[in-house]
DNA sequence: AAACTGTTTTTTCACGATAAAAGACATTAT
DNA sequence: ATAATGTCTTTTATCGTGAAAAAACAGTTT
């Protein structure tokens, strides 16, 4: 099993729902565009499309035969990427405790355990190196450093250093930018899940991430964008791990950014910093409450 | 070919230095702790050395038997690792002109050109890509971003946030804190260097490194400390590509550290917060006429 | 001629295999 | 009893290989 079809495994299951949409299907270099897959790909799906019934494929003529059916979908777990599958098995590892600081990472039994080849395992740990979470020794194991305190710490002064900065970038971009009317946009999303809160909390998490990465773009600096990547990660599993009190800090989150918001709008420098630092101040206390005492015992 | 047995090679090498030194050797564990290796390693080494008169083996009777000759050693390009050969090849090609922002890099292409396997070379973009420098399309191949000015800018901002912000922690840190004394003799290594500039230039950019680094350190941060890394590569390829008025670069900024360390023995931050800014404002000049303007235009 | 489809080539991704190196265990010497 | 050596096992580093996916090329259709 060299190397599993999940790109088009997945791109087929988003072509049926473009289906259900459209009712038709463009081009075969179009729908590549579209699926973000090369032709090649395209024609396995359109292939298999013909095969089970759902179009007519002769050349350029694609004819919808039927409905699509719920069973006509690939399963969602066939549609991950590796790197998603072997991530998603080393958090929860490291997230279900017993993974102390300092304790060692075994790549081959890593591998086995999630039943992928070492090579795999060897490149996500290299990928996930950057998180600050781990460390490589020269011809040797990695060593867990451990989701502690102390990291949480280094991480949200890195974070707030940026996002002040960008913020100040941000209010003094001219009228005309784009990103003001990307800020009408969230501040109407913002808005309106304030307004179903009690329904919608979880959605939450969703457009924070689209919000905080909007004002870091606007530092219009690879390495402060590249670290939103860091703090992303962080807050996805955190938020994975720790639901207590989800409602109310997602309510309190939406009061500050809105807030946040009207003051980058206002264009003046002082509020920025203020609402900036307020709701940074608030995000820290956050993941810092999450973390339990016994994790943030570090072995020196 | 599967793997070169380089690390072996480098701390044969190694310990020919010391036994040159010493003129003994100490028991196997010891030895490998000295080294940095296993003591399987250890046991190759002590193994080689016998075969070819060195020494005498028996058990833990170590006798040395002769003095090291030229020919002992191992050829110098045999102990690289195959990520620094690879990154070697790779920074080449890239300074060597030609590679503008935008193109394409080819995994498999590289790895013939070098002669070595897909996998290596992957590992090592994988791990070159924190750097900035390139970026990864999904299933797809690597995309140049080019040695830039907005590159160069990018970093120094970064840098300036960071040396800045560990500058002043350095400054706070308590009098008996160890890096007092680490910075009376980087001093002390400063002036000495000063006093023989005219034929040791060319030593400055490794103690350079050591001087920031232990700056940085000061942050208590692992993303500031890490960040020192990038750095670290581009300004070491940067001084190999160009050498124009090294000699006079150096000396410049040999006087600009002193001023900074004399500011750092003060505590008085505002001297520090000056010092450092003048420093950086220098190195950051330094990189930016350095990068030729064809190399600056970026495409959109 | 511009954009599409059909076909072939190339590249990426992931695996298993193997030598180098590390590490663990058993034994022996001080 | 501690610390070394001798031996065996496990892990890491790297390669070649093959299927999935991308990309290039050639031929058609509008």
């Amino acid at each position: 099993m060299s190397k599993s079809n999940n790109v088009y495994k997945d791109a087929y299951n988003r072509c049926l729902r473009l289906l259900d949409e459209t009712r038709s299907l463009p081009s075969e270099p179009e729908l590549g565009t579209l699926l973000g897959v090369s032709r090649t790909t395209v024609r396995t799906i359109l292939a298999r499309m013909e095969e089970t019934g759902l179009i007519a494929w002769n050349k350029r003529a694609k004819t919808v035969l039927r409905e699509t059916r719920p069973d006509d979908f690939f399963p969602e777990e066939e549609t991950d990427t590796l790197a998603e599958i072997i991530e998603r098995s080393f958090m929860r590892r490291l997230l279900a405790g017993g993974a102390e600081a300092g304790m060692q990472i075994n790549e081959l039994e890593l591998a086995r355990e999630i039943g992928v080849g070492t090579t795999s395992v060897r490149e996500f740990l290299i990928r996930f190196s950057r998180f600050g979470l781990i460390e490589k020794r020269r011809n040797s194991h990695w060593v867990l450093k451990g989701f502690t305190r102390a990291f949480a710490l280094e991480l949200t002064e890195i974070r707030e250093m940026f996002e002040l900065r960008s913020a100040a970038a941000f209010a003094a971009l001219p009228q005309d930018s784009a990103v003001w009317t990307d800020l009408d946009r969230l501040e109407d999303e913002h808005r309106q899940l304030a307004g179903d809160i009690a329904a919608r909390f979880t959605e939450f998490s969703e457009l924070d991430e689209r919000f905080h990465r909007l004002i870091h773009r606007a530092s219009r600096n690879r390495f402060i964008v590249d670290f939103y990547d860091v703090i992303a990660m962080i807050f996805h599993y955190h938020y994975q791990w720790n639901k207590a009190q989800e409602r109310e800090r997602n309510e309190v989150a939406i009061g500050e950014h809105l807030v946040y918001i009207e003051a980058l709008k206002s264009r003046d420098l002082g509020k920025v910093d203020a609402a900036c630092r307020k709701h940074l101040k608030s995000a820290r206390q956050t993941l810092l409450t999450s973390i339990p005492e016994s994790r943030s015992l570090q072995k020196s």
